[in-house]
DNA sequence: GGATGTGTTCCACTCACCGGTACGCTCCGG
DNA sequence: CCGGAGCGTACCGGTGAGTGGAACACATCC
């Protein structure tokens, strides 16, 4: 990471031993296995304090430690797939994106907004998937995917403004780094209930995008997309499956509850 | 030697604050949402305590509160995805599990071993997939799956002895709960690379799991398997497709990393 | 050989954490 | 209308868990 623009982690407070333990877990972005001397630079925390208390989790069972470095441990896993909202929606969302699947034979993802980022919640892809730069669990920025781009269309005016007014990171040359052409976008998004990415976060890589929307039809809950390798994939050609696989999951999950939110 | 120490009954330790934040963590096991008399019921903090250590980690984003009690929050999920072995695991699984499903279009299943309880991993099933008890991230007693025979019987011996000592829950008539019985069963699981399970875990549910084994062919990483209700799912005549799907696995699994555990 | 990076242990200070106690609230049945 | 039960929240003095700097042991690499 570079210089972050996350949004999920407010307060580092590293004065409690509730922080420090946070942040250590956190510290684990995209190495899954840090030395004790690189949990100390990126936390900040003193090496005797984040010994003693990386020992604590490990006891605790939410880090392993290996010989070279820590690790998030499987109870962690465990843990993490526990949480409500998210599982809701993985289970719901789960028979549609396989068909989804079945139809395309490309790789299908599920993605929440969070900050100015998107999470990858749910991930289906082949033995013939194209190499995409996205993971279980994993971040990219909102402006350079289909699936940031229908979740930033369809997001709170001031993250939008936010989002639009930060300089936005270059992925590749395809990736739309210029605020006038972006809104034109996002506003075609609402229109249609679909974006589309054309090489924009990997190149060689092009995307298909639907939200996932609440019971009232403004918000995005989610979204999902189906990506693909620009040789073999027309990402329009899928563009009515993808819609029509979001409604369904828009409609059921709005069933099934009636009272959360 | 990878033989683990987890017990069923994790130690919580509620003398230091990190023990109760991880008691309170570890507190959300079924109910999606608790409210704070529940988690001060089950953990056994005292309530001051756990009104405050709660607030602490919604502060830091683990948790969430809501109206009726708290839960655990998105920052848990993504957290909990970020785990190295389950992940990797889950992206070589993946897709094999994905043509597991093509060919069978009944539910599938990835899980591992954790004390005497296998833990889903992975689960893929469309919109008619049988209902079975099993949840993402959920636990089953090992002695009543087809997945947590597998395990058993490619586990160390202290662990299949402790399971085979214990009395072994009753979740259905036609569970097996006679030590001799089991014992045959998971003799004849290591001889085919094959666990069958007839309504064991649940009326009208069978199964059958084959195991994904390391590196040396002996110690079981994981497990996979395939569910479908008893009256149009013969579970035999998919055992080779899922016993291949896991040898499958196994090997690739076992290129990719020569160095992990 | 020193210089640099590790992981680990030790220990006296001190402040974050503790939990009993008390208060406000909403829902009950009487 | 009122008591009581169960809930969430707030307060606060005492104290021991947590602190982090310093010192140590071990691998590398010039």
């Amino acid at each position: 990471m570079s210089a972050d623009g996350r949004e999920g982690a407010p307060a580092p407070a590293l004065d409690t031993v509730l922080g420090k333990a946070v942040a250590l877990l956190r510290a684990f972005t995209d190495d899954p296995v840090l030395p004790l001397a690189e949990l100390v630079r990126r936390t900040g925390i003193a090496k005797g304090s984040a010994h003693r208390v990386a020992a604590d989790l490990v006891a605790h069972g939410l880090l392993d430690k290996t010989p070279d470095g820590y690790r998030l441990s499987s109870g962690m896993f465990e843990l993490g797939l526990r949480a409500a909202v998210e599982r809701s929606l993985h289970e719901i969302a789960m028979p549609f994106l396989q068909d989804l699947y079945e139809r395309t034979h490309e790789t299908v993802h599920l993605g929440v907004a969070d900050g100015s980022d998107v999470i990858y919640v749910a991930k289906i892809g082949g033995h013939r998937q194209a190499r995409s730069p996205s993971r279980l669990g994993g971040r990219m920025p909102l402006h350079c995917t289909a699936l940031g781009k229908v979740l930033l269309a369809h997001a709170a005016p001031d993250l939008r403004q936010r989002v639009l007014e930060a300089p936005l990171e270059r992925r590749t040359p395809r990736t739309v780094v210029a605020p006038g052409l972006l809104v034109r976008q996002l506003d075609a998004v609402v229109e249609t209930g679909l974006a589309y990415e054309h090489e924009e976060s990997r190149l060689g890589l092009c995307c298909v995008a639907s939200p996932i929307l609440d019971a009232h039809g403004h918000d995005a809950l989610a979204a999902i997309s189906v990506t693909g390798p620009i040789g073999r994939f027309r990402p329009e050609s899928h563009a009515t499956a993808v819609r029509a696989a979001a409604t369904g999951i828009s409609t059921t999950l709005a069933r099934v509850a009636g009272e959360a939110t």
